[in-house]
DNA sequence: GGTTGCATGTAAAACGTTACATGATTTT
DNA sequence: AAAATCATGTAACGTTTTACATGCAACC
């Protein structure tokens, strides 16, 4: 089955519980928007495609006289987005424009970050190494806690 | 002038020294590629729309018989390279497909981060608040070295 | 009665990648 | 002789945003 990059989105916040396209967007909105957007013009087509695909199901479910969809997970469903959570990650994409100003900032004719001639193209570069480094650090200890808890859990059941 | 969004990768590397479309993209591809991608499809047609606007000049430079055309920035190019350095930057996105899945990677039914429900959520809303507070540190402590670089270069004058 | 929020949807435009086509030169 | 690299370009496709259109309900 070939999902669309944004099929996850969806397929993982009805993993939680059955909503409407509308709730989606608010949770996209204040959650996953700042790594992983969306916008209606993406959530409303991908739900029929998703539901034309047996993936979910949706139900017309009005509040009073406004009109409204819900949507939950099938079975088929909930097998593909564990399939997605299980399989490695594909997409990073990063587009930041400070990053870009500041990796040309040698044309400003300022201070350079090092006297040489692209200085602040190599302080971009210390930049993106040390961001990596504390990445990995993050990875390391995060990956500690859980399994400390999950032994804790086990001790205790 | 109203800019493509990838026009100013262009203008920056242009501001080192004049260089041809594919020298352009190898190094997008070897340094700013991480944090600002751009293909072929983008750079030759960019390439000839800034030279319509006059911000670029190209020039049919042949090495043996191999076609080649070398750009050059205008003063007009240059102008607008360092307004928009000065300008604050605005586009910012992110697409990580790791961070998706670990937001979600309660429904794969393992150990939870937290025990409550949507405890991997919150792991991610913790890194992305230690992120920033690491971010805001990196900017800190750069600032300050940038600025104690600029006062011992005054010193020494 | 006006504003905000709930709710669904589409059309057009903008943006970007991928794949292809072509051909010369250099390196192995 | 083949493979890699230099070099330019386009067409098709896919993705994503923006703007618009519509209408009900709740709150002030």
């Amino acid at each position: 089955m070939e999902l669309s990059p944004t099929a996850h989105v969806i397929l993982g916040t009805l993993g939680w519980r059955p909503m409407s396209g509308y709730e989606i967007k608010s949770i996209v909105d204040k959650s996953t928007r700042l790594f992983w957007a969306a916008s209606y013009g993406q959530i409303y087509p991908e739900l029929r495609r998703l539901a034309a695909a047996g993936l979910i199901e949706g139900k017309a479910s009005p509040q009073g006289g406004r009109r409204r969809n819900v949507y939950r997970l099938t079975p088929a469903g909930r097998k593909e987005l564990r399939a997605w959570l299980d399989a490695d990650p594909e997409v990073f994409e990063l587009r930041d424009e400070g990053l870009l100003k500041l990796f040309f900032a040698d044309a400003t004719g300022g201070d350079s970050a090092t006297g040489k001639p692209e200085g602040f193209a190599y302080l971009v570069l210390r930049y993106g190494i040390e961001l990596n480094e504390w990445t990995a650090d993050w990875c390391e200890r995060t990956g500690r806690a859980l399994e400390d808890e999950a032994i804790d859990r086990r001790r205790s059941a």
